[in-house]
DNA sequence: CGTCCACTACGGGAATCCCCGAATAGTGCT
DNA sequence: AGCACTATTCGGGGATTCCCGTAGTGGACG
């Protein structure tokens, strides 16, 4: 298995597609598609072998914000068979149009992640028997996940700039005080296990809803999380 | 590659311990070690194919507070090899201990993560010449990998509050109220906004608190987030 | 058909949060 | 040194949220 050292391109894009292609004949697949969002950054990343008109398409009509594929792999820890997603009708809605674009239902995405929050999903697909189906995805599955990470590792650092760049700058006290009422503490406790007094979490918690530019402290936790500031728990 | 049902172990420890032994066998490694962290639901998991003298030894020093595996690994997206850590005092310091016990730093350290901010890490090492070992890794990566995967998944999904998270169902009415919660609407606003009374509005918060184990709302949005119930806005 | 349970809906009063003002300490720039 | 700015600390008091109890409706089940 060969890898393509994606960090030194000099033309992101074309070199992403490239690899993915790659992919696509190194695992017999019809095609592959990367979706890498870095929540800290608000960059979304993505590389598909799709055709240009379901490129398009897709964007045209904001499949990503009901593609169930990209939402039950954003969920889990393991990759997931689309055979094994709901057929709902969210599901029919885009895959109906996926057919005209002779882009069939048969495939697999693994999802990856980092440290920060930010997720990678890597998509392929084949119009095969279920036979068939089961039987390469069973060869590849390994080497698909090494794909991912690898893929997800390259995208993130190459990003890494614009991720320092564009972080909100809270305070050590505010992220502190954030990560506490995240994790369901009220201002009173949050006081008690800092030893300050709750007024004075308060002012924290402020100055992060400020920077953050939330009207409210649940706003603020949402936001904090999405950036990859805080974890959830 | 044979995948062990890990889930529907009756005694789970030693089923885990097992599964990492016959993971050593075919891999050719000499020890495999799992360790889960869930801060979600504050729960740690760890299982090791070690003799238990170490273990204990591991465990009374406090190793895990400074072992350079555990700490590079969690802040790395792809899988670390022990040969490029940085040898630190904290390195030296663990693994001369660890050499008293038979133990090599000879190894990989393959990171997972889940979508609320759960790290599972496999570990694994081996003996051998340093030609031999970059052979067996590049045969078995992709491999460890799914492995990595597959166990934290289990070991996720076994734990019940891990269970409950990954598996939440909110009523249409409550999410509708979460995401204006997210959206930094009061309950006086999200009442006028759905005619309901604030009062209303309240309970459907609290139902959502106590489906996602919530103790706050925040947390409760936090956590809504994490698990995609809801976009951040 | 009655029972149970989940969802929806409302209100009183206590607990908590949030807006206001205010003070001190450190940092960087002129 | 003087100034501006930020981080950190604290308190009063009004606004908001949260806990507890109540109640109607509709679906699931023996």
């Amino acid at each position: 298995m060969k890898l393509i050292d994606l960090g030194a391109a000099p033309d992101q894009e074309t070199q992403y597609k490239e690899f993915l292609h790659q992919l696509c004949d190194q695992f017999e697949m019809d095609h592959a598609a990367y979706a890498g969002m870095n929540p800290a950054a608000g960059t979304i990343h993505g590389h598909v072998t799709y055709g240009d008109d379901w490129k398009a398409h897709y964007e045209e009509n904001q499949f990503q914000l009901i593609d169930p594929t990209l939402h039950m792999s954003q969920r889990s820890i393991a990759p997931v068979d689309w055979s094994r997603l709901e057929r709902s009708g969210d599901f029919q809605h885009v895959f109906k149009d996926a057919s005209d674009f002779g882009i069939c239902d048969q495939g697999l995405t693994v999802p990856v992640r980092g440290p920060f929050g930010d997720i990678g999903l890597l998509s392929v697909n084949r119009d095969c028997s279920s036979e068939e189906w089961k039987k390469v995805v069973g060869n590849v599955i390994g080497d698909l996940q090494s794909m991912a990470v690898h893929i997800h590792d390259s995208v993130m650092h190459s990003d890494e700039l614009s991720r320092i760049l564009y972080h909100p700058s809270l305070s050590s006290r505010e992220v502190e005080i954030l990560q506490w009422v995240a994790a369901g503490k009220s201002q009173q406790d949050i006081g008690d296990i800092l030893s300050i007094s709750h007024r004075t979490v308060e002012v924290h918690l402020r100055s992060s809803r400020d920077k953050l530019c939330a009207l409210t402290t649940p706003q603020a936790v949402g936001r904090a999380i999405a950036n990859g500031l805080i974890y959830p728990s």
